[in-house]
RNA sequence: CGGGGUGUAGCGCAGCUGGCAGCGCACCGCGUUUGGGACGCGGGGGUCGGCGGUUCAAGUCCGCCCACCCCGACCA
């Protein structure tokens, strides 16, 4: 049935895309322009993602708080390169109980400014510091063109504010945040990142230096899964934050913010899907293992279900499913979960019952390779083992992906030809124009500066001046 | 905002020179099936994007409007 089999990744990798986030059933376009309902299957994954955050965000002192969604615009205005960042993309509420709002109210882009409000109102003294925020909302950019997970007009995500009382307590904690998400994308969604720097024109509108994790998509294109942000004394002049020192003089905050958005969904979907659908990392998956019985008769079903209702016992420590659907066919099932990415699959069938096995199928391997059979007794632990080897497998495939279409080339030419379908890492002068060449001719940007250098230095790969730091060019999402 | 395109059932589409609005998938019911995407029979579902015009008669011809999609500038 070709109308049942996805587009090809290989072929139309966009178009796979798209079809694999409504056919797997994560979301759906919503009746408002550029907006998505992220459906059950979706938010159920997006939750263990927040698990996963929350609790190294809470591991490092931070707590969660929630904020309004709408903000004055006189905020926005207080923080020039902020409201110039921002102001192309903000929806504006300028009527309330069916009078016109004597101040329009900007739905939030981003909190910074309210939160610079709080925060000034707030501190006070230097044992107010640090003050360490979490929230968990969604906000809303009036983007020109979206796709789901990917670029929608509002997205969920969380975002960190925290203020320090010295430069290199804020820097410390920029950094610390940048680690976790690097953390949180390697060793939990399986995801390899390159930390590094956000360029001059790549920075966060009002930040003094922008992070990112960026990560390479199954075609090669780039996608940032994070940022964070150190933003000096920048919003704690604009809304003045300050707070006395233990010598009584007054003194600037530094602040910082860092944000990860269901933009990571569309990450794990990109690095890990193939052409039969989703793969999703066990840590992360919404189901880790699903159960198919396969039955004939009555009498098989009875004896099927019931080593079914055993190992359900056995796999109680597991997030499993076991899909008791009527009149599909096993074939249709096991198409049906590999659509949605279920990690590990359990066949149980007459065969299996009567030889006291089960039937494993391993997501990540295609066809028969990736199906052997199982002692009934004992199952969990080769369940978590199982597990744990998708788990490998997955962040291994998508590193050495990565290492084969990154390219240290040498050359402008050599550059322009690498970047068609691949990373670059080159010198670069550092020098805006150059930049913006670069884009102008390869539609490729610069990704980060990575916070792994080399020592020495080398000439730009577009002017050949001379470079002091490598950045990572590719064309991005 | 510039360039291109599309609107007919939930989705994908057909509908010619105007004459009873259809097909496939999906959905509902019954039965047979079930170790890699089952099948038979029966059934429900439409302001043909909107408004106006021409005509005995408009999904079809004409005009205006609206919405959405793709490509560029912007972007977690």
């Amino acid at each position: 049935m070709s109308e049942d089999r996805l587009p090809s990744r290989s072929d139309n990798f966009a178009e796979w895309y798209n079809q694999l986030v409504l056919r797997a059933e994560l979301a759906d376009y919503a009746p408002v322009r550029g907006c998505m309902v992220v459906m059950p299957y979706g938010w159920a994954l997006w939750e263990n993602i927040q698990a996963a955050l929350d609790q190294r965000f809470k591991a490092t002192g931070h707590v969660n708080a929630a904020f309004p969604m709408l903000i004055p615009m006189s905020f926005l205005e207080k923080e020039k390169e902020h409201v110039e960042g921002f102001s192309p993309e903000l929806a504006v509420v300028t009527i309330g109980g069916g009078e016109k709002l004597e101040e329009p109210l900007v739905v939030r882009p981003t909190s910074e400014t309210i939160i610079g409000h709080m925060y000034a109102k707030w501190i006070k003294s230097y044992r107010d510091l640090p003050v360490l925020i979490n929230l968990w909302n969604s906000v809303m950019r009036w983007e020109m063109r979206t796709r789901l997970f990917l670029r929608t007009a509002e997205f969920y995500w969380q975002e960190g504010h925290t203020a320090h009382a010295t430069a290199e307590e804020a820097q410390a904690e920029t950094m610390q945040m940048l680690d976790i998400y690097a953390d949180f994308a390697e060793n939990v969604a399986a995801v390899p990142v390159v930390r590094g720097r956000k360029s001059e024109s790549e920075k966060f509108a009002g930040a003094l230096r922008s992070y990112s994790i960026e990560a390479m998509m199954g075609d090669t294109r780039a996608l940032q899964a994070a940022t964070s942000h150190n933003l000096g004394e920048n919003f704690a002049r604009a809304f003045e934050i300050r707070y006395l020192d233990a010598a009584n003089s007054l003194q600037y905050c530094w602040t910082t913010s860092w944000g990860l958005s269901t933009r990571v969904i569309g990450a794990i979907i990109m690095v890990h899907g193939d052409e039969q659908g989703l793969i999703l990392p066990p840590r992360l998956a919404p189901h880790q293992v699903v159960i198919v019985p396969i039955h004939k008769t009555d009498q098989e079903k009875d004896a099927v279900l019931q080593a079914v209702a055993q190992l359900e016992a056995q796999l109680a420590g597991f997030r499993l499913k076991v899909d008791r659907r009527d009149g599909l066919t096993p074939g249709f099932k096991f198409n049906d979960w590999e659509m949605r990415g279920v990690p590990l699959r359990l066949e149980v069938g007459p065969k299996d019952v009567a030889q006291g096995t089960v039937t494993f199928a391993r997501r990540d391997l295609p066809g028969k390779q990736g199906k052997h059979s199982v002692p009934q007794e004992g199952v969990a632990r080769a369940v978590a083992e199982e597990l744990e080897a998708v788990q490998a497998a997955l962040f291994k495939r998508a590193l050495e992906f990565r290492r084969e279409h990154t390219h240290q080339p040498r050359t402008y030419a050599e550059f322009r030809q690498v970047v068609e379908a691949g990373w670059a890492e080159a010198w670069w002068c550092g020098r805006r124009e150059c930049e913006a060449a670069i884009k102008e001719d390869t539609r490729a940007t610069t990704r980060n500066i990575p916070l792994d250098q080399p020592s020495g230095g080398g000439p730009c790969i577009r002017c050949g001046e001379p470079a002091t730091e490598r950045a990572l060019f590719a064309r991005a999402y």
